[in-house]
DNA sequence: TTATGATGTGAATATGGATTCACATGGAGG
DNA sequence: CCTCCATGTGAATCCATATTCACATCATAA
């Protein structure tokens, strides 16, 4: 039998691992019997930890949240100032894609109209927070002088949110013959551009 | 019973009303019994006319394909330049979205990982073949010296496919508090300032 | 007008996946 | 060292959907 471990371990154990199977194949493909085989259970044993699939759903959603608000954070925190921060915040997205992390694909798939509605509510709860974070970079940029004073934080951020979706989905496409990393370098000029100050 | 069609017919209207309900519920959600109540037929019925629900998806997916091209044909066709064309493109895709086309939601839930392969291939096709299109009038721009030369199309491409995304989430989340076609206007403000000519 | 094949219907059937349940077992506290 | 409960297991069961099938009916073309 596999091991036993107390169930917050192990709760924190199967949503990270639901997160991983949610990135991989978005929440249509998204099953039990998977998510139970890639943390060496049997799928009964999820019904221990979770009430069911969309409870699995909402704590993989949780460890996404914090995983992407740390980024976030992660970024300003390091950076001198807040156009620079932004930039790292950029290349960590691109990187987190290149390694499998689909951060996009998530957001789409939970956000979808289709599934439970409390998920894509809380979907989209993160997905505010997350702008809203991006639009405090942009304000802070403002009040800094980095970046110009009239445009509107939260077009920005929006802008800032879309930059490399689509790339994830080339990537998807293209393989590794698709350059996400330099892709976010150019993409990082452009929107350099259309925010700084001169 | 429900008036006979001849299976041409049929097959479009289906098509059509498999696409609207894509755009509503994403691919996890579509099912079809609704999709057969949604053109008054029962269930077995759409089987006279498709292989089985891929086969629906496929189509309703050709369909998308169509109209979103034509949108951007069109825009190049009233357009009286690059640039007027692709303003007039974002606004169309505002529109389109606040209308409940929901272009992005459907690129996003069929192209994720989780479906059959050969329909993400598509979408994927589908996805460069819009690309592709943005980046030829990014390249007109260039030629006629309306867009910096020293951009790469494609980033410009890809920058400007991910306007409207983080904005058709938005505005989903928050409702019709939030006016898309106005922040249409804003990031197209940013997008011209990223790539016009001085 | 009628015969015929294409379309539509309702009732099965099939299938995949979530969920439940009775039972097994290991590990932490006595 | 024992006990007991939390955790793990495998075998049902349930359920939602897709799909099939035998039968009904309309459209049309000779």
């Amino acid at each position: 039998m596999t091991q036993k471990m107390n169930t917050e371990a192990r709760r924190e154990q199967i949503a990270g691992a639901a997160l991983k199977l949610l990135a991989e194949r978005g929440s249509e493909g998204f099953n039990i019997a998977d998510l139970a085989q890639s943390v060496g259970l049997v799928p009964s044993a999820i019904y221990r930890h979770f009430e069911g699939r969309e409870d699995v759903l909402d704590a993989a959603l949780s460890v996404f949240r914090d995983k992407v608000y740390g980024l976030v954070e992660a970024a300003r925190r390091e950076a001198g100032n807040p156009l620079i921060a932004l930039e790292l915040l950029l290349t960590r997205h691109a990187r987190l894609i290149e390694s499998g992390g689909a951060v996009p694909h998530i957001m789409a798939s939970m956000s979808a109209p289709e599934g439970h509605a409390a998920r894509r509510a809380k979907t989209e709860r993160i997905f505010r927070g997350y702008v809203a974070r991006v639009e405090a970079l942009v304000r802070e940029g403002q009040e800094r002088g980095q970046i110009r004073s009239d445009i509107d934080p939260t077009a920005a951020a929006l802008l800032f949110a879309g930059m490399i979706q689509p790339a994830a989905l080339l990537r998807h496409a293209e393989g590794e013959r698709f350059d996400i990393t330099a892709h976010a370098a150019q993409v990082w000029d452009l929107f350099r551009r259309a925010v700084a100050r001169d």
